[in-house]
DNA sequence: CGATTGTTGACTAAACTAATCAACTTAGTA
DNA sequence: TACTAAGTTGATTAGTTTAGTCAACAATCG
């Protein structure tokens, strides 16, 4: 039950983002140095997130990319859905007949609580959230370094 | 965020063993056919289940194994813990060191959240609910094929 | 034109999963 | 006592997934 370093590093980038809106294009190359992951594996985990429309991106010089949608509007159960795919711990939830089980199978209605519980948080947690929860925490905006 | 088999198996497992409480020795072989997994795999997946106590195993002729704890005092989230380890979707949850990150980031809050919340459920349901559930649906109990 | 920046797809090493197999131990029974 | 039935343990393995890297490409700005 871990979440892949596509959700971990994914999300980050995007708080990281939305922590600069209002800069104008932000270099992926920064948000990069800032959250500690390779520049060319970013590339990968933001391309989810540019394909279903949360983020725009400019190429050439001067290029960089933005926040498209206001961070109020962007759920965090959008976001992993994104990066992960379904939260759903197993897959005969969100496909019953994968399984001849599904029907009379109480482990399986253990999971799909297991899958409601965490659908409450991601789905009451908006991405202005970590935003100000960041804020309060002060640290990090800089892009300062921590050894 | 997927459960692996051996805590879907595992726990069927455990939950077919419950079905069968007060009927003596139960064959892990006639486990194994019931919950459609192999008898090798099977037994490795008891054995963790085995070591905490939850079941008692008698090896030799008129063998097998039976519960040794009462349904009403198995937490699921103790045999998914034992099964799966820890459920924190991330390991800097466990252990705040493994990254220098974690004293001021809000991504790791969520995933604090969702553990708790993943947590209540498996800390509310016991083995017995499960077992109730399950003569509720009626079905499986005979350990009859359903093709 | 050329430097910069994002895009895409191919590729890969390492780790993990989901087993299987074989040798072993223990317990009952003929 | 020998045999068989059962669980135990450790080695091994094929396949998949993860977590990247690399290279070729496309677009934009000056």
């Amino acid at each position: 039950m871990k979440l892949s370093t596509r959700g971990r590093y994914g999300l980050r980038a995007l708080l990281d983002l939305a922590l600069h809106q209002g800069e104008g294009l932000v270099l992926l190359k920064d948000i990069a140095r800032r959250q500690e992951v390779s520049l060319p594996y970013l590339e990968h985990l933001i391309a989810p997130l540019i394909a279903a429309g949360l983020v725009k991106s400019t190429r050439g010089a001067r290029g960089g990319v933005l926040l498209l949608k206001a961070p109020t509007e962007i759920k965090l159960s959008e976001v992993l859905e994104l990066l992960e795919g379904s939260i759903a711990p197993v897959d005969c939830i969100d496909n019953p007949k994968l399984c001849h089980r599904s029907e009379f199978c109480v482990t399986r209605d253990v999971w799909v609580e297991m899958k409601i519980a965490m659908s409450q948080v991601l789905d009451s947690t908006t991405l202005q959230d970590l935003v100000e929860r960041q804020r309060q925490k002060g640290q990090i905006e800089t892009g300062m370094y921590y050894i």
